[in-house]
RNA sequence: GGGGCAGUGGCGGAAUUGGCAUACGCAGCAGACUUAAAAUCUGCCAGGGAAACCUAUGUGGGUUCGAGUCCCACCUGCCCCA
C-alpha cells in the first residue's frame, strides 16, 4: 500500500518541534554528555562564561553558548574526553532590587529564575554535564568562597582599611574602581554618578600581582584582551623623588619625567593629602578649607574629566625642590587624585599639559628645561603657547644641562640615585581589589569583631557563615544584615566572649573568580575540589565569553588562580589556556537590544517556530562570531530552508534509483567535494570560524542535491557523502543529525561517532583553471590537468589566442608561473 | 590628546601563505509546477558597455610581475586609556 510520493513526503516532513525534545530526553536518560575522569583519554575542558540568572535566556546567551557547544562537540568527536559544564552566577544586585521593588525574597527570586533558565537552556540541546552544575548562592558553594577568603587572610593577602571609596547612592553600595565608568564617574549598573564615602573596607592585594598579570607568555588570548589588561594595569616607569617642606616633612612624588625636575615651579597636593593641613598658612586657612570641602564633595562627579577648567588654591606653604634647593609654592588642586601615585605631584608647566594650563591660569612661572628636537632656540617660558611634551635636550638643569634626549631620563635617574634624592620606581594604575559590599544578597565575609581580641577570622570548621533568610529591607546604605536582630551576634573565635560579625558581603566577582574549580566536584565537601578531578581536568583548555569582561572578571580570574597557587593549593599559573571572545548581537535596527527600544529578539519564540537546530546554525552563520552583527529576521529562513533540504535529500536517498546512467566524473567530483568539506570544516572549527562552517555544510548539501538529480543515490560515494554531511552537522545541529542518522539505520548515537577522516589524495583536484594574466590582468582561463608542469603551463598560456591578441606582437620580458594557480606574462 | 580595531554588492558576509575579488546566505527579478496561493525547483543578480573591454574592496600615495591582504598619510565608525 504505497502512497503517492507527495503523501510520503508529507508523512516524513521535518518537524523540529517533534524531534528535538525527544532526542534531548534520550540523551539525558543515557547520560550521553556525562564527563568522567578517564585516564585512558586525553581531556578537554571547555568552559563558557556562566550566566547570571536574570530569569530569561537572552539571544545573546545563545550566541555565546551554541558555538562553544558546537566546538566542544567537535573536540569530542575528535576523540577528547570533553567536559562542558554550566552553572549560575547567582548572587548580586538585581535579586535584591527585585526584593525591594516587588517584595519577593532574593533567594526565591533567584532560584525561580534558575529553574526557568535551566528549562530554556535545555532547549538548546547543548552537551552540558548537568551533574556538574554549580550555583554560587548555594551555601555549598559560597562556603568555599569564604574558605578562600580565610586562606588569603592567613597568607597576608587581604587587609582592611579605612578609606574613601566610590559609592553609588542609588544602589546603596560601594563599588570597585572598575565598576565606575565614564568621564562623569557613574555607576556601571544604574548610571548614577558615584560619590565618595569613608568606610572600613576589605581589600585583596591584587597589586602584588601587577607585574605578573602583564605576562601573557603562557596563554593564548586575543591581543585585544591582553592590550586592555595591560592598559588597565597601567605600568609606568619613572622615579620617586622626595620633596621637603620647610619644616622637613616629606612630600613624596612619582614622576615619569625626572628629566624635567629642574622645571618644577610649584607642587600640587590632592585635596585629601595628609599634608594639606600642616602646610596651609593662617591667612590661607579658610580659603583652603572651603576649597577642600568643595573638592571632596565634587570629586565624585567630575574631577578626572579632562575638559573641565582646572581650579586650585595656594596653601601659603612652600616646598624645597631637592635638585636645586629652590623654594616652590605648594597648591591644592582637584586635578590631582589621591588614588593615583602618591597624591602629590611636582608641577612642570613647561612640559605637562595640565600643569601648563594651571600655571597660565594662576600666573605661575613657566620654566622650560627641555629643548625639543624641532626647536632651534630654547623656548621662552613667558611666551610659549603650549608645553613641549617630547623628550629633548636638557637645558637650565644644573649638572644635567646639555644632556641629549637619548640619555636624559637614564642619566637623571642615575644622578638622583647617586645624590640620594630619589630612586627608580614603577607605578601602576591598578588598585587593590575592594571586595566589601554593603548588601544582603552576597557571600558573607567570614570575619568577626571582638572588643578584646579585635578582628578575628571565623574558624574554618564553622563555615559556611550562612545568610539569614529573614531580612528587613531598609535602603540606608548599610548592609541589611546590620539590622538583623540576632545574626550579627556571635562569639569570638579567640576568647569565646561576645563578638559581632562582619555585616558586609563580598563583591560577586569573587564568586566568578574561581567557579571553574567548583565544576570539578560541585558536591565535594571536604575541600573546594576533589584533587583527582583537579589533576585530571585543569587547567581549562578553552574559555569563551564576551570581551566586555576583559578588565574586570578576567583580571580577577587570572589573579585568583595566581593567589591560590601562592597559597600552595596547586601549581598552575593561569586558569585558562585559550580565550576567545564573541561579539554582540544588535537589534534589527542596529542598536543595542533593550526592552525600552523594543528590539529584543526572544530565543524561545524562534525555537518554537524554527527549532533549536535552525537557531543554533543561524547564530553561527549570520555573522563573524567574534564580531557580532545586527539581527536579521529573514536570514534564519534561509538556514531553516537548508535543514529542510538536508531532510529531503535523506528521504529521497531512501528511494531506489536506476544506477545504469552514472557519469563516473560526477562520482569523482562528489567524492572530492566531500573530502574538501571535511578539511575546511575541521580547520574552521579549530579556529572558531563558525560562519564558514555553515557555508561549507551548505555547499556540500548543494553538491549532494545535485548528486540526487545525477542519479548517484545508490553509489557508495553518495552514501559516504551523506553520512559525512550528517557527522559534520552533528556539532552544529545535534537533533536533526541524530534523527537522520537513525533514519539511515546507523547505530546510536551520531554524537559518539568519530570525526570523519580526510583522504588527502581525494581532496586534490584533477583539473584546475589556470589563470593567464598579461601584465597582471586576467586575459584567459585555461582548463588544464592539475599536475601540469611549468614548461607546459607557460607554453599553453602563450599560445592562447586571447593572450596573443593582448601581447600585440610584443616579446614577453618575463613569464611567472605560480604552480596550480596562474601564469603572468610581463611585457 | 595617546593607543587599538574595523571599513568589500541593496544586506550579513567569503577570499587559510601577496596569486580567479564578491564563496555561502538574505533580499530582489524572471521562469517552471499549481485553478490560485504557499511551498519547492531552475535561471539571473557589483557598476558601466551592443561587444571587445573598462571601472570597483573608505580616500590618496608607495612596494611588487601581481595588493582586499604589506608599508605611509588621511577620512569615517567603534572600543580602551587620559
Amino acid at each position: 500500500m504505497l502512497g503517492t510520493r507527495k503523501e510520503f513526503m508529507e508523512r516524513t516532513k521535518y518537524i523540529p518541534q517533534e524531534i528535538e525534545p525527544r532526542w534531548q530526553q534520550r540523551w539525558d536518560e543515557d547520560q550521553l554528555y556525562r564527563a568522567l575522569v578517564d585516564q585512558s583519554k586525553e581531556k578537554y575542558y571547555s568552559l563558557t562564561m556562566l550566566p547570571y540568572p536574570s530569569g530569561d535566556l537572552h539571544i545573546g546567551h545563545w550566541y555565546a553558548m551554541t558555538p562553544s557547544d558546537a566546538r566542544a562537540r567537535y573536540m569530542r568527536m575528535q576523540g577528547y574526553n570533553v567536559m562542558f559544564p554550566i552553572g549560575f552566577d547567582a548572587f548580586g544586585l538585581p535579586a535584591e532590587n527585585a526584593a525591594i521593588k516587588r517584595n519577593v525574597h532574593p533567594k526565591e527570586w533567584t532560584y525561580k529564575n534558575i529553574d526557568n533558565m535551566r528549562k530554556q537552556l535545555r532547549t538548546m540541546g547543548a552537551m552540558w554535564d548537568w551533574e556538574r552544575e554549580a550555583v554560587s548562592c548555594d551555601p555549598s558553594y559560597y562556603r568555599w568562597s569564604q574558605w578562600f577568603f580565610l586562606q588569603l587572610y592567613k597568607n597576608d593577602m587581604v587587609y582592611r582599611k579605612h578609606s574613601p571609596v566610590d559609592y553609588c547612592p542609588n544602589c546603596n553600595t560601594t563599588l570597585a574602581r572598575e565598576q565606575v565608568w565614564g568621564d562623569d564617574r557613574h555607576c556601571e549598573r544604574c548610571s548614577t554618578p558615584v560619590i565618595k564615602k569613608d568606610l572600613e573596607q576589605w581589600f585583596f592585594k591584587i597589586t602584588d600581582y601587577s607585574e605578573e598579570l602583564l605576562d601573557y607568555s603562557l596563554i593564548d588570548w586575543p591581543d585585544r584582551v591582553k592590550l586592555l589588561q595591560t592598559n588597565w594595569v597601567g605600568r609606568s616607569e619613572g622615579a620617586h623623588v622626595d620633596f621637603y617642606t620647610e619644616d622637613s616633612q616629606v612630600i613624596e612624588v612619582f614622576t615619569t619625567r625626572p628629566d624635567t625636575l629642574w622645571g618644577a615651579t610649584f607642587m600640587v597636593l590632592a585635596p585629601e593629602h595628609h599634608l594639606v593641613e600642616s602646610l596651609t598658612t593662617k591667612d590661607k586657612r579658610s580659603e583652603v578649607q572651603t576649597y577642600v570641602e568643595n573638592a571632596v564633595r565634587q570629586t565624585d562627579v567630575q574631577r578626572e574629566s579632562a575638559n573641565r577648567v582646572k581650579t586650585g588654591v595656594f596653601t601659603g606653604g612652600y616646598a624645597i625642590n631637592p635638585v636645586n634647593k629652590e623654594l616652590i609654592p605648594v597648591w591644592v588642586a582637584d586635578y590631582v587624585l589621591m588614588t593615583y601615585g602618591t597624591g602629590a605631584i611636582m608641577a612642570v608647566p613647561a612640559h605637562d599639559e595640565r600643569d601648563f594650563e594651571f600655571a597660565r591660569k594662576y600666573e605661575i612661572e613657566v620654566r622650560p628645561v627641555i629643548q625639543g628636537p624641532e626647536e632651534s632656540t630654547p623656548p621662552d617660558g613667558a611666551s610659549m603657547k603650549e608645553p613641549t611634551l617630547v623628550l629633548g635636550k636638557m637645558i637650565n638643569s644644573g649638572p644635567m644641562t646639555n644632556t641629549p634626549a637619548s640619555e636624559s631620563i637614564e642619566k637623571t635617574l642615575a644622578w638622583l640615585e647617586s645624590e640620594d634624592i630619589g630612586k627608580r620606581a614603577v607605578n601602576y594604575r591598578l588598585h587593590d581589589w575592594l571586595i566589601s559590599r554593603q548588601r544582603y544578597w552576597g557571600t558573607p565575609i567570614p570575619m568577626t569583631y571582638c572588643d578584646k581580641c579585635g578582628v578575628q577570622p571565623v574558624a574554618e570548621d564553622q563555615l559556611p557563615v550562612l545568610l539569614p533568610d529573614e531580612i528587613e529591607w531598609r535602603p540606608t546604605g548599610e548592609s541589611p544584615l546590620k539590622y538583623h536582630p540576632t545574626w550579627k551576634k556571635t562569639t569570638c573565635p579567640e576568647c569565646g566572649g561576645d563578638a559581632t560579625r562582619e555585616t558586609d558581603t563580598m563583591d560577586t566577582f569573587m564568586c566568578s573568580a574561581w567557579y571553574q574549580y567548583r565544576y570539578l566536584s560541585p558536591e565535594y565537601d571536604s575541600g573546594p575540589w576533589d584533587k583527582e578531578e583537579l589533576d585530571y581536568w585543569m587547567p581549562v583548555d578553552t574559555y569563551t565569553g564576551g570581551i566586555e569582561h576583559a578588565t574586570m572578571h578576567l583580571i580577577y580570574f587570572r589573579y585568583f588562580t595566581k593567589a591560590l597557587r601562592d597559597i600552595g593549593l596547586f601549581e598552575y599559573d593561569e586558569p585558562v589556556m585559550k580565550l576567545r571572545n564573541q561579539g554582540v548581537i544588535l537589534g534589527e535596527d542596529s542598536e543595542k537590544m533593550s526592552k525600552s527600544r523594543g528590539n529584543v529578539i526572544a530565543p524561545d519564540s524562534l525555537v518554537n517556530k524554527y527549532g533549536a537546530d535552525a537557531v543554533r546554525a543561524y547564530l553561527m552563520f549570520f555573522a563573524r562570531w567574534d564580531q557580532g552583527a545586527p539581527w536579521s529576521g529573514s536570514g534564519i529562513e534561509g538556514v531553516s530552508r537548508w535543514l529542510q533540504r538536508v531532510w529531503r535529500i535523506v528521504m529521497e536517498s531512501l528511494d531506489d534509483r536506476d544506477v545504469s546512467e552514472i557519469d563516473q566524473r560526477d562520482v569523482r567530483d562528489l567524492h572530492r567535494k566531500v573530502h574538501q568539506t571535511i578539511k575546511q570544516i575541521s580547520h574552521d572549527m579549530e579556529h572558531f570560524q563558525f560562519n564558514t562552517v555553515i557555508s561549507a555544510l551548505m555547499e556540500l548539501t548543494n553538491a549532494l542535491s545535485k548528486a540526487v538529480s545525477d542519479n548517484l543515490t545508490n553509489t557508495e560515494v553518495f552514501d559516504h557523502g551523506l553520512k559525512t554531511l550528517l557527522k559534520l552537522m552533528a556539532p552544529v545541529t545535534p537533533h536533526i543529525s541524530e534523527e537522520l542518522w537513525s533514519k539511515l539505520n546507523n547505530p546510536y548515537s551520531i554524537h559518539q561517532q568519530s570525526w570523519p577522516e580526510i583522504d588527502n589524495e581525494a581532496v586534490l583536484e584533477e583539473e584546475i583553471t589556470l589563470i593567464v594574466q598579461v601584465n597582471g590582468k586576467v586575459r584567459e582561463r585555461l582548463i588544464v590537468p592539475a599536475n601540469i608542469d611549468a614548461k607546459n603551463a607557460k607554453s599553453q598560456a602563450l599560445s592562447s589566442e586571447n593572450v596573443q591578441r593582448h601581447l600585440d606582437g610584443k616579446e614577453p620580458q618575463k613569464v611567472i608561473y605560480v604552480p596550480g594557480r596562474l601564469v603572468n606574462i610581463v611585457v
